[in-house]
DNA sequence: CGCCAGCTTGAATCTACTCAAATCTTGTGG
DNA sequence: CCACAAGATTTGAGTAGATTCAAGCTGGCG
């Protein structure tokens, strides 16, 4: 088993049900790595994008550069994720995207060589796009406390489809001034929040390793105001996998 | 010349140098308009969409419920905007879309009718998604006034992409409320922002008349951080026309 | 004329920010 | 192995921006 492509694997048969043939195009373009270090451009902004790509390992982050050490970060990109996915033929990025971690990421194979990867790329992009409302939705209508959580459980989920949280524990390598960048707080209340978590007793982080350790409760604490997004309820064919999102 | 799909036929060809094959897909479409009603739902969360479709005329907003008389505007869909575009068989609606006002819409020609097509419906998108990051950079970094200021730029400026706004002057059937629910204020503070704007000489405001006074000034009130997002921007076969977006 | 939705204003409160400094961690060179 | 530097986290005190609650106003319309 090819250790280094798992994650995305994981995630792309989690949305799509792979056959062989999306297996094997996906197999052989783990072979073909790219590697990133810490605090480097995967994407430019304005910069030609040159194809769909597949993030393998690590972690990075979307981000708009507002000023002088002024930044947004829109969105994460965590290993499964595509990026570059584009219907243009020369299309220039809208936004930049820094490595966190060390990232390795492939060729993203043609959807071509089967069906079902075709089926898993649209509802990957389809994910991608309700994971930006949720977070606009949660920039605008929640408080720091709920922001955080609400962020984590996102993540949470979203490493759950690859295969790599489980029982709300996950590795967050992020240092609180990039979950401030994220959240539209100050790094300063990002801290004074998590304080406050840990000693509620809803929250474990011991250096990057993070434990929700009352995911329902949390999940309650945020209301029916959680901006929950789940791969099943995007397609109807999987719509009875559902509990009843309100009432 | 076919009243009704004008605003969307100056987007559509602002976008993608609409060829005679093009003019003629839409303007098929354009003689079998649907008309939705203020407040009601054009699309609904978690009901399958039909399939892509073009806004003719009048004002709807993406909407996420957080609860009771809560909600959240993720973005305003605008005469010449595609909604629906999706590449899932049968997929399921992320978001609500209501009109605003009385609205027009019509299905969108298939994109194989001309190349042309093809690539205004790709920009489109890419311009949508843009915005999304924009909207998001906005509620994490700006305050109210620059929050309010930096929309109303946003929408003069994909008004003027559809020949409806021009040298400041456009029309906002929205309420202080509605603009409070995009910018993740309170009805009372938006109100608040506005009378400043309108003492200080930046902004006038009848009804639903909005004029931008001084639309060079408010952009620079912005700084560099202005979220402003151009079509040419993203394409490289256009970078040319772009002033430079930093320094 | 009177209703109702939307707009306007005031006063009190509170969340999150700013500024500043102390502490903890981690990696590095002597 | 310790001293030091650089980065990250933690804490305190004061402030500012936005909210809440409440009341009054305005204009369009049946």
């Amino acid at each position: 088993m090819n250790t280094l492509g798992a994650a995305a694997l994981h995630r792309m048969n989690a949305l799509g049900h792979l056959d062989d043939a999306a297996r094997l195009a996906l197999k052989i373009e783990f072979e073909r790595p790219f590697t990133y270090h810490p605090q480097s451009e995967i994407q430019q902004e304005g910069q030609a994008i040159t194809g769909p790509r597949l993030m393998l390992s690590g972690w990075a982050a979307r981000v708009r550069i507002m000023e002088e050490g002024d930044r947004q970060i829109i969105n994460f990109v965590l290993p499964g994720d595509l990026i570059g996915f584009c219907d243009q033929e020369k299309p220039l990025a809208s936004s930049s995207i820094i490595a966190i971690t060390e990232v390795r990421l492939c060729t993203a194979p043609a959807p071509c060589h089967s069906e079902r990867l075709s089926e898993a790329y649209a509802m990957s992009r389809a994910l991608e796009e309700a994971y930006l409302f949720s977070q606009i939705a949660r920039l605008g209508r929640f408080d720091a406390r709920e922001r955080i959580a609400d962020l984590l459980l996102e993540l949470h989920d979203r490493l759950e489809l690859a295969g790599l949280a489980a029982a709300g524990s996950l590795t967050v390598p992020l240092t609180q001034e990039m979950l401030a960048d994220a959240t539209g707080l100050t790094p300063v209340h990002v801290n004074r929040m998590l304080k406050q978590a840990r000693e509620v007793g809803t929250l474990s982080w011991k250096n990057t390793e993070v434990t929700l350790l009352d995911v329902p409760e949390t999940r309650r604490s945020l209301g029916n105001r959680a901006t929950r997004v789940s791969a099943a309820a995007l397609r109807s064919d999987r719509a009875h996998e559902l509990a009843p999102l309100r009432h």
